[in-house]
DNA sequence: TTGTAAGCGTTATCAG
DNA sequence: CTGATAACGCTTACAA
């Protein structure tokens, strides 16, 4: 029944059923001012012209969207391979669908965040991954639109939520310090523009403070050439180790600052020849689900990585509840969850093959 | 400089530049029509009033939202957690972001379907996890948007992408069988209404289908009963399996119908002293990323599932730019990958810890 | 080269 | 209880 060649549009209910659009309108939005049969034979009628209102309509009229969008400067098609991605998102979903909003993804168009966000139809938007120094944030915040920013401190005037980075960092270190262990091999995302000095504030940045605090007390350090770095991925992971073990580097422990590249590393490190946590210790930070499921499970850094998704998307809410409402920052805690992927140092460090 | 108290509108703009609403509109999207100094005052003045074009009322006016939708009837929270929609989405993401397309995902809201779909302002949806038989299919079909379905093989009317499932399961029980294998566990994704019986037509369906096929071959089969059912997840594979083993299922080998229940039952097996590929030869279904980085690592039927994204987005443009176009069906090939958790039946099966 | 005016499809105000 | 009519903000013939 429904037309084929033109979507019904509320004028043509109303005509069918003889009333004014606003009769039409009532039916479906305010049936109670309607006598109850003309309400009933108005729906009736838009069902066989297989009427739907027109959302686009319905947002210009009520002046909002119902839709939160999420910003990444990352194309989403490497985002949405992300496991840390996926369940911050999962966060975000949660308290949106709760409250009626959709979720829209917003990332670079044609190379600009500001344009693919002056294009995206939201009431406000969550930002991840954007660095306080990345040249787009400027523009996304002139852009008018209710801004919540993750992972990011030196933005005073924005709402956001972060972590407590360096008090987990600094309990991951200090963990494979009680344990003995004295050579460590650092592995750290890769700052977002490649050869970029590392900034203090990101995320980055603090977790290297908090090992850097719990080694100082042991008088360890870890200069910034020694760290590796290498995308937060699996893959990333894995191609720091190497390149650390090719130059050279021969730790008991590994420290990074993510799982997956934990995960990579511990892979490595089997193909090397190495026992986790026999010969090697590796802590990574995140949690997220996977780090149970490996073999050995993954000693980490817990940060509750959807509550976040959660408190970013109240966050933003409130904010489009009132644009004038002062910035609010939340710091979410983090803990160490020891598993099986940490033990002593080995008593005598065995010679192991150097390929 | 921005105006804090209301959003700059096109006739403010016009108004400060001394010029119509036209002008403006054309400043931006046709600037060839006006003498270039015009154009660029025009924008001057609109950058100092921090104007932005509203997105809504373009799209209203242009009739179309440059967004498609991705939509799954379970809940955000959920599909964004697993690793075989995020991995769909990056390709969906992918050729949408390359044709300038947003995206917008679409889960029940107040338990339909169909509402949530209404009050979404897509050109067209992409619908995942869609059986045929889903009471929503009906709804959607009717609410008059351009939709694609992925992995629905029963309604003809409709474009869609599907794989070959059942020649992806047949190869993989037929590997098993040519290592000697003979007693299998099958583990399977649970029908999306519990207790629902199983629809041929549906992946699942097509998978049992081909193990069948092969096992025919050596005059085996599975009675309906002993397939083992949960939730496609790490965890749903674990209680699959220990279910399994409870009720005194000794399986040398296990069709797992999904990656991510194939890793679950390999961490059953060894929590249970077996040894995979020694004592349990495991293969999963969809190679997962992660299906390379488990150890073993997963022998599993690969499919593409970012190309499975990308073709859906595809056809979706297509059925965008011609509404009225022949519905189009496309199967991708699915092929086994061997890796390390399949071996050889073993030789004399040991006696094993029935706990 | 620029301006006028008519949509786009709703919702909401305010008389009747 | 119902129906004109005016927003909502932009695009685009068409006219000047």
């Amino acid at each position: 029944l429904a037309n084929r060649t033109r979507r019904a549009r509320i004028d043509d209910v109303a005509d069918a059923a003889g009333v004014s659009k606003t009769a039409v309108s009532f039916a479906f939005n305010n049936p109670d001012r309607l006598r109850a049969d003309t309400a009933s034979r108005i729906r009736d009628i838009a069902e066989q012209l297989g009427y739907r209102p027109n959302p686009v309509a319905r947002m210009l009229s009520a002046g909002r969207t119902l839709t939160m969008g999420v910003l990444t400067p990352q194309a989403l098609a490497v985002v949405f391979s992300n496991p840390f991605f996926g369940e911050f998102s999962a966060g975000v979903a949660r308290t949106a669908e709760h409250h009626g909003y959709g979720l829209h993804f917003i990332s670079p168009r044609a190379g600009s965040l500001a344009t693919s966000l002056a294009g995206a139809s939201v009431d406000g938007v969550v930002a991840l991954g954007l660095s306080g120094e990345h040249p787009e944030v400027e523009h996304i915040r002139s852009a008018g639109v209710p801004v919540v920013v993750v992972d990011v401190r030196d933005i005073p005037e924005l709402s956001g939520v972060v972590i407590d980075d360096e008090g987990g960092a600094h309990a991951a270190a200090n963990h494979l310090l009680e344990l003995g262990h004295r050579d460590f091999m650092v592995i750290a995302m890769e700052p977002p523009l490649a050869g970029a000095p590392l900034d203090p504030h990101s995320v980055m940045g603090m977790r290297l403070a908090g090992y850097r605090r719990a080694l100082a007390v042991h008088d360890l350090s870890i200069p910034d050439q020694a760290v590796l770095t290498g995308p937060a991925s699996i893959d990333g992971g894995i191609r720091a180790f190497r390149l650390g073990w090719e130059r050279g580097d021969r730790p008991t422990a590994v420290l990074a600052a993510s799982d997956a590249m934990a995960i990579g590393a511990m892979r490595a490190a089997r193909d090397l020849g190495l026992r986790v946590p026999g010969d090697l210790s590796v802590v990574g930070f995140d949690d997220i689900d996977l780090a149970r499921y490996t073999d050995p499970a993954l000693t980490t850094v817990h940060q509750p990585i959807r509550e976040k998704g959660e408190h970013a998307a109240h966050l933003l809410l409130r904010l489009i509840a009132d644009e004038a409402a002062a910035p609010v920052r939340e710091q979410l805690p983090t803990h160490l969850v020891v598993r099986g992927s940490t033990g002593p140092v080995p008593v005598r460090r065995q010679e192991v093959p150097s390929n």
